[in-house]
DNA sequence: ACCTGAACACCGTTCAAGT
DNA sequence: ACCTGAACACCGTTCAAGT
């Protein structure tokens, strides 16, 4: 079974690699297949059917990007108890800048393309976003009052930033300002 | 050239109501031609090509949503002193909600599906998004100070939103009036 | 200028057949 | 349990040929 698990690993990779490359549309079980050194018939067999493969690619790659996130915290965070603002500030320029590695903003952007289509896969999204908020509202409640109010205001934006930013009037630094005095007057609202 | 016209309106017509019935995978050239009565390679002759077509019908679609959202501001808006509050309350409903047509909602994430993997519909996204903050910026000056502000932050979190938001911890309305307390309370920041 | 039909190289899925 | 090859019905694009 460990052979089992090696080639079923060894086809998620290849599926994150070719989605990095070519975007949604390049996504091909031949592909994937070919850079696999299988046969699209025994792909079918590890994946029976494309949304199957497609599945097991988000929850690998969600997974992944939690523990990166989880990383950044701890470096971030300290003892000094000025260190809470800074976080802040970090964290708002990390999602509103989409500095976390570009590949992994490429990656999801077609994984949003591809749930559009395919509900099973939406589903997943939905139970990884929950995840993610629940998470973050843990962490920021640590540190800041309204802890759920900050996550509900920060997590569509972030998302949404990505789409549409760059048409926006004012630009990103202004907006990472902005957000800060948002965030940290947000007890006397 | 009347009937140049006439057949180039039916096909993209025909192409929003495929998009709508079907989603982005189910939108195929030989279905617009079939259910417009013409040839698959006599579709190719008006739009040579996918992309043509896609970027002349979100042209059109676009041109639709801004006269709508046009007539919902002039009915909101009236002499009451009052009413730029109320207006406020009605656009933040409007935008985190979606209450705008759900037909809309659906065609807009097919165009931004398409959008990822072809760059000149992309870019007309840009330009849409781009008129669209100028136009609701100068709306708002006339009611708010920091209008830059506001449409920067409401225009990235309706999209966002629109995806992820029933993720989140709190829901629609506590985050509607969450809103208004902000963009009321912006000038202090 | 407008329209056609045939051919091209792809795609995901199915399935009987092997080990 | 794992793997194969052939066939299926699609897809967007191209292009020589008609009016």
């Amino acid at each position: 079974m460990a052979k089992r698990d090696d080639r079923a690993r060894k086809i998620i990779e290849e599926t994150v690699l070719l989605l990095k490359e070519e975007g949604s549309e390049g996504l091909t079980l031949r592909k994937v297949a070919g850079r696999c050194g299988i046969t699209l018939s025994n792909l079918q067999y590890y994946y029976p059917g494309k949304t199957a493969l497609l599945q097991a690619t988000a929850d690998h790659f969600f997974l992944t990007c939690e523990e990166q996130i989880r990383a950044e915290r701890t470096a971030a965070l300290n003892d000094d108890p000025a260190s809470s603002h800074v976080f802040l500030k970090r964290l708002l320029t990390v999602l509103i800048t989409c500095e976390q590695d570009e590949f992994y903003n490429t990656v999801f952007r077609e994984l949003w393309a591809l749930a559009i289509r395919d509900s099973a896969l939406a589903s997943a999204m939905r139970t990884y976003y929950r995840r993610y908020a629940a998470w973050m509202t843990d962490m920021m409640a640590e540190l800041f009052p309204k802890a759920e109010a900050i996550v509900s205001l920060l997590i569509p934006y972030a998302e949404g930033y990505a789409l549409v930013g760059e048409s926006m009037p004012l630009d990103r630094e202004e907006i990472v300002s902005l957000w800060y005095r948002l965030i940290t007057a947000l007890p006397d609202g």
